[in-house]
DNA sequence: ATTATCTATAGATCTATAGATAATGC
DNA sequence: ATTATCTATAGATCTATAGATAATGC
């Protein structure tokens, strides 16, 4: 929560509520590094973020960064490429919309589709970034076309991608534009779940 | 490009293919500028954009860039400030959501929705950019919300920001991701508006 | 002795400006 | 004389690196 700016360190003791001294611990700054970039790229974008933004909200210095991740991008992949995938592997087909759209409208500040949005949100300015989102992407896109009630796959890939494209237009509307009070995220869920049967439904021909 | 008038200067025009002797002329200037960057910061995004690389695509030197503008800022306000509400100001709204999407669709290289796409990818980049965002975002969303057949205001607007989440997240998936083949502009149309349609209706209760 | 952390800075941008140059209008 | 255009560069970044410092383990 809060990171401590290393003041005057005297003597071990120092009768202070929280650590005064941040003991080295090269795993612990990992992880305040990329949870740090991982909030700061979602919430400001790639480019947006700098490296020292990013160690000056984990706490650490600036040529730490580096020294674990190598780059810039280099953090980014290590923050995003797990979480990424996690709810797609966690999370059987015929729930993933709903706990997507959960996670989207949920989030208190966005933290749960955080990753999600620095994916987004890096497009276009990283190679990487680009590749991690393509992925993303079409793992979300096939996992929906399986529920889409149609026999032409093509079809079905088509629905999967609008019904995906109405997914990231929804993190985005709410973590970028955030204008107003936030709706009622079960009244949401109840809106889209019911447009989307309608998507996903056999045409009558 | 524009076409070249033979302006025949009597300099020594020994073997250069095209000198191009561009006349002076500060509002071909202008709209060269205005449109190279708007071009690029929907393709690129904002802060990807240099304004040397407007310039070399406006085929003009960078300091005009400055001059006419004032600042990057300057130009993007210029670039899409009249275009943005213009879709808005001439189509009826009955119309707007078939006109929008076939504008985000019918793109040859996004063209249409240049203007949609440049603003939303600006978000966060620029204090400019962001309210010219905010207004345009309310504007489409209240146009939508008078198409939503229900009783309680506040309903109409969560649904119009749904729908408008959703061509957000089409124009962007196209723009952006645009991975694999297009598919048919007419599918994707018949599908979203059996969508909408179910998203817009009066509810049962 | 190892290695986590910090200092200082190189090198490459990028936006913006000052002032020179040159093509127009009068 | 006016002004469109260009040259050159200031000033402020930003990523990344080299090497110093200091806390750990043996």
């Amino acid at each position: 929560m809060s990171p401590q700016p290393p003041s005057h360190s005297g003597s071990s003791a120092a009768a202070a509520p929280v650590p005064a001294v941040r003991p080295r611990d090269s795993a612990a700054t990992r992880r305040a590094l990329v949870d740090a970039g991982r909030a700061l790229f979602a919430t400001v974008g790639y480019d947006a973020t700098t490296v020292r933004a990013i160690a000056d909200r984990a706490g650490v210095n600036q040529a730490l960064l580096f020294r674990y991740f190598g780059s810039k991008e280099g953090l980014f992949a290590e923050a995003v490429l797990d979480k990424a995938t996690q709810l797609l592997a966690e999370v059987p087909r015929e729930v993933l919309l709903e706990r997507t759209l959960a996670a989207v409208l949920d989030d208190e500040q966005g933290r749960s589709a955080e990753t999600l949005m620095a994916v987004l949100r890096a497009a276009g300015s990283s190679q990487v970034a680009d590749d991690i989102r393509i992925r993303l992407c079409e793992a979300y896109s096939t996992a929906f076309a399986s529920l889409v009630d149609t026999d032409d796959p093509a079809d079905a890939q088509v629905r999967a991608d609008l019904l995906l494209a109405w997914l990231l237009g929804i993190a985005l509307n709410r973590s970028v534009l955030q204008a107003g009070p936030l709706p009622d995220p079960q009244v949401v869920t109840g809106h889209v779940m019911r447009a989307v049967a309608t998507l996903l439904a056999r045409r009558d021909r």
